[in-house]
DNA sequence: CCCGAGATCCGTTTAGTCCC
DNA sequence: GGGACTAAACGGATCTCGGG
């Protein structure tokens, strides 16, 4: 048994089918058949089950498979660790995220200390979207409201906020500095778009205090929220930290009732190899947050 | 150490069989 | 009939090993 008859039987097991796995390998058809067999009598056993012309896995293919796939992989991530060892290192490092303004000073941060690594930024609303991305490998982390709580992905809470309610410098709330949500029941809110987390996480709150939001603006991009805030055209719900006070024409009031508090998560795949380079920016960001938390307490 | 013969491996082509 | 699989024959590359 070796590597090349492993790597064959997880194609053809994964196709269950012979011509079409040889494309894929590159190699003849009948020669793709022979190694299978070949396999199939050093374990003593057919791992198909062959009806007609067509193949199907069998009970003990099955049982197979899961080590084939388990050595390939062990062996892959042993290939990645000396490659990052002999230094061919890519550095690049990828995440999916919503609101991208959160992130500005931390990955400016980042660069500044490693100027090398390169980023790959997938923006994505909807949480089941992001949590796919990052389980098919499309991206190193996750990164944003709310917790992921599955299986096979670990994580780290990073940052917990209250969320404000921005009202035009107009407005009649205006100067009251803190408010009930419940008081703002009969407000146009501007909110992104239904099916977001963000979204979901907001709609939350107001259904808590017995109110669902009149929408009068469903966004795309969470940055462009607080211009419209400013424009005058409703209200909405903002967190503190990412909003230029100096620019904008609008107020930030406390919201005393219901706690409006979000939980930004940065999440990873618990067994797949990270490089050399994702796993330095999951430590800085790890700790960029601690301070953050430090400063403003 | 180098060279050549044989063994082995992995591939191809061709032909035959099976069955939608 | 044609697509898909298997078997057989064969070729090229590489490995092994013994003799000079």
């Amino acid at each position: 048994m070796d590597l090349l008859q492993l790597h064959y039987f997880c194609t053809v097991a994964r196709n269950e089918h012979m011509t079409n796995s040889a494309k894929e390998l590159k190699v003849a058809q009948p020669s793709l058949s022979a190694m299978i067999a070949k396999l199939e009598k050093d374990l003593g056993t057919p791992l198909f089950h062959r009806q007609g012309r067509n193949i199907k896995l069998n009970h003990y293919g099955r049982k197979f498979l899961r080590y084939a796939e388990q050595s390939l992989l062990a062996l892959e991530k042993g290939r990645l660790e000396v490659e990052e060892m002999a230094g061919l290192e890519k550095g690049i490092v990828s995440f999916v995220a919503y609101s991208l303004p959160r992130f500005r000073d931390l990955l400016r941060g980042f660069l500044v200390r490693y100027p090398n690594v390169q980023f790959r930024i997938l923006q994505e609303g909807r949480m089941d979207h992001r949590v796919s991305l990052l389980e098919q490998g499309a991206v190193d982390f996750y990164m944003a409201y709310p917790p992921v709580t599955k299986e096979g992905i670990s994580g780290h809470l990073l940052l917990t906020e209250s969320l404000k309610l921005a009202v035009p410098k107009s407005h009649k709330l205006a100067g009251r500095g803190s408010i009930k949500l419940e008081e703002a029941k009969d407000e146009l809110f501007i909110g992104l778009k239904k099916g977001t987390s963000a979204r979901e996480i907001q709609d939350g709150f107001c259904r808590e205090v017995g109110f669902s939001p009149r929408l009068v603006c469903e966004m795309d991009e969470p940055a462009a929220i607080s211009s419209l805030v400013s424009a005058g055209v409703g209200v909405a719900f903002l967190p503190p930290q990412n909003v230029d006070r100096n620019q904008d024409a609008f107020e930030l009031l406390e919201i005393t009732e219901p706690a409006c508090v979000r939980t930004l998560y940065l999440a990873w795949m618990e067994n797949r190899f990270l490089s050399k380079a994702a796993r330095a920016f999951r430590e800085y960001t790890i700790d960029y947050f601690s301070n953050e938390a430090r400063r403003k307490f």
